[in-house]
DNA sequence: TATAGTTACGGCTCACGTAACAATT
DNA sequence: AATTGTTACGTGAGCCGTAACTATA
């Protein structure tokens, strides 16, 4: 179970061949073969099939962890580096695509005139990236969104002490095209809408629905991308319903010359749209500052 | 960060020497220190003062990881290999003291019955360490107990990928002894027991209190062993409150020839004494037919 | 001066690369 | 026959033990 033996071994899975994953890892295909036959021979069981490579079950039951482990390894490594390493005016911030919105960028743009030094840079990914680049120290504080009852916390993948805050949260909306029958409402509610065709994104991922309500929520078309405004043009075109926060659609109301996203409000069950700050523990002296300001 | 290396410092924190570690890891003296040496090296930073040994601020960090972290690997490998094995007729729980409660000897009784081939060992410990056992496959099933809303999930550490579900949830008394000025009440609330003198225990600790209630909670007496009997002596003998499950005290009323603890419900907050099933993914066999028995 | 951690050095293990081999398509 | 994983074998890095050294109480 040498991290490294396990290191390998998701590469090749990952793959699908000895090869690759040597090419990958710069190890001869050789070494690749005997790392994987050293952690069978530990395990005294078979982890991959050969010809095709492909895992068998204790195989797939072992990816499942090593992942994790992987990363909360690294994550620990870079942890306690960062707790002795001297604080950069430098920021690196990661956000999830709706996790910036007016309120955030707006706390950060006042960060910012107040502290003229500091360089931000922000990168844009989905939420485990977001959780796994602050684990590993690759950004200073990370911005994640989901879909939340009101002062509930998100339930982020684990990656490591690591703390997390909610720093917003904001009315969610049905996002639906202007002719869709229900787009009169003044409220909807998630029950009535268990049969109505879904747009599914990463943005609003169905399967969190789905544990909130039960079945339903068909899925008229797969975006597997997460630009927003691909999205709010997919539902205008009346391509699916789709949740979303009320500040993520465009304010103005109809234009004649193309289809527009209406936002109908939900009146139950009770959810909000939430952002959570996240950081590695001790945030120092400029990061716990930006911190402070993204907070409010 | 090898794990190997991190073991090596984990043992030498615990015992603040490097021969002593050196003598329970089966090395020598000098292998310990170009291990610790090694590490340091790999961080870039000291993690240990010599004469004395102690953490540095950067080894405290390490230490917080170390510990999860290595319990996370050897779970893996536990969860890998029981997936894989043959299901067992000798079942191994390990439960706190609390969390075998009549309800649930009476349902373990009952499974027994019903399946006399069934041999059933069991191991009475700290929360922690139930979680441990049953994360590294010590132990096939695991109870613990603590204090909870209704139907909230306990707080347990994270060991891992695990399942934990409630099996029964009971109601809480504030336990006092019948010379107590409150012994009389009906109903007592927490609120107005934060002045009140309390016994500090594993099997009710304070701390958890604080973080329900705020500060307040002084501590009368600490007593470090989990024993419920002794508990219950101390608190017939006036050495302070402290909150157990109904179940847990005499049923009798008053004895006229030595002192006796009292339950008086708890009205406020809404509180259970809840006791929680632990397992690996995937119980197989009689674990999962003992699992199933002990639900209720 | 005694105790305890560090450094020097030698031996041995083991992990990797080269290359020949085997198995699958 | 080509591709890809396995096995054999030699080499080199690294880990541990012995022993000499050093620093602290």
């Amino acid at each position: 179970m040498d991290p490294h033996l396990l290191t390998t071994f998701v590469t090749v899975a990952r793959h699908g061949s000895f090869s690759a994953a040597a090419a990958e890892l710069g190890y001869t295909q050789s070494a690749i073969s005997q790392q994987i036959a050293a952690l069978e021979a530990d395990l005294g069981l078979a982890l991959l099939s050969r010809r095709p490579v492909e895992p068998t079950p204790a195989g797939r039951r072992l990816l499942e962890h090593a992942g994790p482990l992987l990363l909360r390894l690294r994550a620990a490594r870079a942890d306690v580096l960062r707790a002795a390493a001297v604080p950069r005016h430098r920021l690196r911030l990661a956000a999830t695509p709706l996790a910036v919105n007016p309120v955030l960028a707006l706390r950060l743009a006042r960060a910012r005139a107040e502290q003229p030094r500091l360089e931000v840079t922000l990168h844009t990914c989905g939420r485990e990236e977001v959780g796994a680049m602050v684990a590993e120290g690759e950004a200073d504080l990370g911005l994640a969104d989901g879909i939340a009852a009101p002062s509930d916390p998100l339930r982020l993948p684990d990656a490591g002490p690591m703390t997390a805050a909610g720093v917003t949260e904001e009315e969610l909306v049905v996002a639906l095209d202007a002719g869709h029958p229900l787009a009169g409402r003044a409220a909807l509610r998630l029950a009535d809408l268990v049969d109505a065709r879904w747009l599914q994104t990463p943005l609003c991922p169905l399967a969190r629905l789905r544990d909130l309500m039960g079945d339903g929520f068909p899925v008229a078309l797969d975006y597997q991308g997460d630009d927003v405004h691909t999205v709010v043009n997919l539902v205008a075109a009346g391509h699916g319903l789709t949740l979303l926060p009320a500040s993520a659609l465009p304010a103005c109301g109809t234009a004649a010359d193309r289809p527009v996203a209406l936002g109908v409000p939900l009146a139950a069950p009770r959810l909000v749209h939430r952002v959570e700050l996240l950081h590695g523990a001790l945030p120092a002296g400029p990061a716990a500052d930006l911190a402070r300001a993204l907070s409010g």
